[in-house]
DNA sequence: TGCTAGAAAAGGTCTGATAATTGGGATTGA
DNA sequence: TCAATCCCAATTATCAGACCTTTTCTAGCA
C-alpha cells in the first residue's frame, strides 16, 4: 500500500437551492430589510431574480410559510406577504412536542407552577387601566360560572390568560399560551371538578386579583403560586406529597 | 327586489391539496401510526396512493420537513424517514420569535428566574447518579475557568444545561435551552464580567450544587433563585429596584 | 350610473424530463 | 482471496413548461 498524505478534507454539505432562498430571505425579515406587510416579489419574478426555478422558489416559500415568515395569497394582487412568527407559532410548536413525546399532565402543571407566580407579579408591576378592567370583568363572569362547569372551565383559562398578557412579558406569556391548550386538553379528558372546588378557586382568583389591582407585587406571586400549586397536587393527586414548603 | 331565503352558506375555505397530504401523515405520525425511525413510500410511491402530483407530495414533505416530522436523504435507499419534532424545533421557533420581536435581555432573563428554581427544585428531586457526576463535572472546570473568560461563559452554561436536562421535565427544560442561545448572544454583546463577580458565581454555584447532591429541594429552589436573580440584577443593572423581596 | 363579462395577475397543480446523490453489486487486478 | 474500483439502480433535487383556479381590475354596455 502507497503512504498517502493526511486528508484535510472536511465533511462538505451541499444546502439545496430552496434552503439558500429561504435562508436569504428569512435573514432579510429577521434583520429587517423587509419589514412585516411588505410584498415579495411573485414567484415568477424570484424566478428570474434568483436564477432558480419556480419549484425551488417554491419549496423556499412553503417553508417561510410554515415557519410563519410570510402568508400567501391566491389571486390577483395576491403573492406573500411578509410576517413575523407570533407566539401562536411558538405554541404550535410547543404543542406538537408535547403531543409526541407524550408528556405528563404533571409536567405541563409543574410547568404552570414555574411560570404563573412570575406572570402574576409582572402583571402587577405592568398592568395598564384597560388591561385590570379586562382581568376584573372576566373575575366578574367566573363568580357567576360556578354552576356551569363548561363555562366555569373557559372563563379560567381565559382569566389566567389575561394575567399572562398583563405581564408584558413576551416570552413567558408564549409558555403560557402554549401549554394551555394541552393542559385543557389532559384535565377535559381526566379531570372533574366538584361545587367546593369551584367555589375555592374563586376565593383565590378574589385575592389574587386584588393584589394585581393593588400592584402588590410579592402578594400576587405567592398567592399565585399557592392557587397553581394546589391545583397542581389536586390535579397529580399527590396532596400528601411534599408540598412545596416555602 | 325580490325576496330571497336566508342564506346559511358559510364561507368555504378549499385546503391545498399538499396541506391535506401533510395534515395526514402528521396525524399519523402525532397518533403513533407512524412509529419514528418508519421510512415513508417514496415520494413517487406517494405520488400514486394520494393521486397528487409529485410537486403536491413535495410541498407536503417539505413542510412537514421544517416542522420536524421527517427527514428527508437522497440517494439510493434514501427517502423520508420519520421522526418526532423535538427541543430543537422549539428552541429555533423561540429563538426566531425572539429575534423578530426584539425581545429584550431583560425579558429573557426574567423568564430564567422564573423557570430556574423549578428546575433546580426537580433536579434535586430526580436527579440520577450519573447526571449529578455530570453536574459536578462540569462544577470542577467552572471553578478553574475563572481565568478564562470565554471558558467560563461557555461551561457556566452547560452547567445550567445540565441542571436542566436532569430535572426531568421536558417542556421547562425545552424553554431553557430555547432561551440560553438568545441570553448568550446578548450577553457577549454588551456584558463583561469582572473576576470578582465570576468567583462569586463560582460560590454561589457551589451550594446550589452540594443542595442538588443532598436532593434538598426546597434549598436547590432558593438558592437557585438567589443566584439567577443576582444575575438579572446585575446584567440590567438595577439592583437597587425592588429586589424582589421574599 | 351601475352592472357585467372578460382580461389580467397571481398562486396552485400537473406532467415529464434531467441532474445529483448514494448504496450495493459486479468487476478487475494483484 | 481480497481489496479497490467501476458501474448501475433507486431516490430525491431541480428544471421547464403548460394549464387550472382564484381574485381583482377594467372596459364596455344597458
Amino acid at each position: 500500500m502507497t503512504s498517502r498524505v493526511a486528508s484535510q478534507i472536511v465533511p462538505i454539505v451541499v444546502p439545496k437551492a430552496s434552503d439558500i432562498l429561504a435562508n436569504q430571505l428569512r435573514q432579510m425579515i429577521v434583520q429587517g430589510d423587509l419589514r412585516p406587510g411588505a410584498l415579495l416579489p411573485s414567484e415568477r419574478d424570484l424566478v428570474t431574480e434568483s436564477g432558480l426555478s419556480r419549484s425551488s422558489v417554491r419549496d423556499a416559500l412553503r417553508v417561510l410559510e410554515s415557519e410563519g415568515f410570510v402568508t400567501t395569497k391566491v389571486g390577483r394582487s395576491g403573492g406573500s406577504i411578509v410576517t413575523l412568527p407570533g407566539r401562536d407559532i411558538v405554541a404550535r410548536s410547543v404543542e406538537l412536542f408535547v403531543r409526541t413525546h407524550g408528556i405528563r399532565l404533571d409536567s405541563l402543571l409543574e410547568c404552570r407552577v414555574a411560570v404563573e407566580p412570575t406572570l402574576a407579579r409582572l402583571a402587577a408591576r405592568n398592568r395598564s387601566e384597560a388591561e385590570l378592567e379586562e382581568i376584573t370583568d372576566l373575575h366578574k363572569q367566573f363568580e357567576m360560572s360556578v354552576g356551569d362547569v363548561q363555562l366555569y372551565k373557559r372563563i379560567n383559562l381565559e382569566w389566567h390568560l389575561a394575567i399572562a398578557r398583563s405581564s408584558g412579558n413576551e416570552p413567558l406569556l408564549a409558555l403560557m399560551e402554549a401549554i394551555t391548550m394541552p393542559i385543557r386538553d389532559a384535565m377535559d379528558y381526566q379531570h372533574v371538578t366538584t361545587p367546593e372546588m369551584r367555589s375555592h378557586a374563586v376565593r383565590a382568583h378574589t385575592v389574587i386579583l386584588k393584589a394585581i389591582r393593588d400592584q402588590d407585587e410579592a402578594s400576587a406571586a405567592r398567592r399565585m403560586e399557592r392557587h397553581v400549586t394546589a391545583y397542581r397536587d389536586v390535579a397529580t393527586g399527590s396532596v400528601g406529597r411534599e408540598p412545596t414548603r416555602r
